[in-house]
This record gives C-alpha cells, sequence and structure tokens, in this order.
DNA sequence: CAATACATTAGAATCGTTCTAAACTGATAT
DNA sequence: ATATCAGTTTAGAACGATTCTAATGTATTG
C-alpha cells in the first residue's frame, strides 16, 4: 500500500484511493492486458466500484506516464499491457486473449521502408486458431 | 462491365449497379486498402453517390466472398485490403496509410503456440515513424 | 483548517459500425 | 414482356466503445 503510494507519486501521480486500487491490481508483478471492460468486471469481482470514466482516464494516465503499453489489435476494443518492454503476442480471436512471446524473435527480408519514413518498430502477431 | 458483372455473378452475387461501380474500382488491377470512409469519399468524387450503409454491406459482402481481407490494425477503423495472398504490412499512423510488403519475410525464434491452440497465420506490422 | 489544483463521476455526446424496415430491382417463371 | 419474389438499397435509428462536460469530491500544501 504504502509502495503504491509511493510509486504513483514517484510517476506524478496522485495515490487516490481509485488509483490506488488500479494499480495495484495492475501492477502486482503478474503481467497482464485488459481493455476498460475487463478491468471494470476486475474491480466489481473485488467489490471496488469504480466508474467507466476514471477507468478510462486512469488507463490513458497510466499509459501517459508510460506505464502501459496500447494494443491496437481490435477493431473495437482497445487492449492496456502491462508489460512495457518490446514484445509479441499470440493473438486468440474467439477467446478475445493476449498471451506475451517473450522471446527473442527475428524477422527476416524486411524490405526497406518507403522514402523519407523511418521504421518505428515491428510488431508480429500470431493469430491463433481455437 | 461485362466482366465485371460476370466476376460478382461468378462469386454468387447480383450485379446490381452499387456493386458493379464498387467492384469496378476495388478490383481495378491496383492494390488498395480502403476503409468505408475511404471508399465513400472515393465513390463520391466520382460523382457515384452510395449510400454508407450500402458500402458496408458490400465490404462485408464482398469479404464473405474471399475477395477482400480484412485488417484489425487499428482501434478505431477497419480497414478491407483487395490483396487476399497473405502478406504483411507497414503502417504510418500519422498518414493513416498501408503499405503491402510482398517479399517473403521469415520469423524465426517463434515459441510452441499454448496447449491446444494452432497458429492460424503471423502477422508482421511495421510501424513508420513519419 | 483553508485554499486550490487535481480527480472522480453520471450522464451526454461522439463516431464508426450495425440494424431495421420500407422501397426498389435483378433474376426467374409464366 | 409481365408478374413474382428473393435479394438489395437506403435513410435513419440503434449500438457500443470511447471521450467529453460540468458538477462534486479530495489530496496536497501552507
Ligand atoms: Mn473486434
Ligand atoms: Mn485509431
Ligand atoms: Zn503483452
Ligand atoms: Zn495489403
Amino acid at each position: 500500500m504504502k509502495d503504491i503510494k509511493h510509486f504513483l507519486r514517484q510517476n506524478s501521480l496522485r495515490p487516490t484511493k481509485q488509483r490506488v486500487i488500479i494499480a495495484s491490481y495492475l501492477f502486482d508483478g503478474v503481467n497482464k492486458h485488459v481493455t476498460a471492460e475487463t478491468l471494470s468486471n476486475k474491480l466489481l469481482k473485488m467489490k471496488a466500484g469504480i466508474s467507466l470514466a476514471t477507468i478510462y482516464n486512469t488507463l490513458h494516465d497510466f499509459y501517459e506516464k508510460g506505464l502501459l503499453k496500447k494494443l491496437m489489435i481490435n477493431s473495437d476494443r482497445i487492449y492496456f499491457d502491462t508489460n512495457t518492454e518490446h514484445h509479441h503476442h499470440f493473438y486468440s480471436k474467439k477467446d478475445q486473449k493476449l498471451i506475451d512471446i517473450n522471446v527473442d524473435m527475428k524477422v527476416s527480408g524486411l524490405p526497406k521502408p518507403p522514402k523519407n519514413k523511418k521504421i518505428n518498430k515491428i510488431e508480429v502477431l500470431v493469430h491463433l486458431d481455437n
């Protein structure tokens, strides 16, 4: 509890009740992929009713501070990833679930980017069938 | 015109006026990435006012027949790709533009998929900076 | 304990997409 | 051809994820 408040302060975020609850869930040491909806459901199960507006605000605040990564994989929801290292994913459309690929992968045969463009990052998404 | 009607019939699609217009634009030999909105704008410029509902219906009908690929890259719009071969993309968030990568690329070091799951396809997305 | 800047919230607004239901049209049979 | 009917188009409503608004609440600092 003390460490989470300290952690939030270190990231220029006021340790409000809601932020402490959300941060202690998200940053408990186990990497997670959440959407606003899955996070809201999880918080409800923990008897912590936090408004959707606050959930969206908090996810974006954490993202702006670099504590979360945003994943645009799906056209109808934004995933937030507590693993901020560069990594890749398995994705099961059926389960709407992401699984980290933490091993080093190499992409070979990449062509040059178009004129005046620089490569920012390479993302590999491995779609699963079932 | 005759070939497009024939092409639509071959794909069990009635060659209506709107479908002929949309198909002759999409399948003119030059691969394209369109959204409902960019397609609508293009059709307006061609003096072909087709309702958004029909544009959505038609894109999905073509998709169901395997004439288009759906790309879920961005959380706020669905891209349809006239290149139905397996391939990868450069993506410029700034321009909201996709560019095909048609050369053979290889991904090495891929771990095994989770138990009971099979790999469907591997998608490489190369994000561009500017 | 003020004072104040920042945060939370319910509900409205937004926007891409999907749905509805009525009008229309291409294909087929007579 | 004309009638028939299933399939298609359309305007507008509905939907759902996300963002905005503006009123209320709270953490921080003096
Ligand atoms: Mn989706
Ligand atoms: Mn987007
Ligand atoms: Zn991840
Ligand atoms: Zn493509």
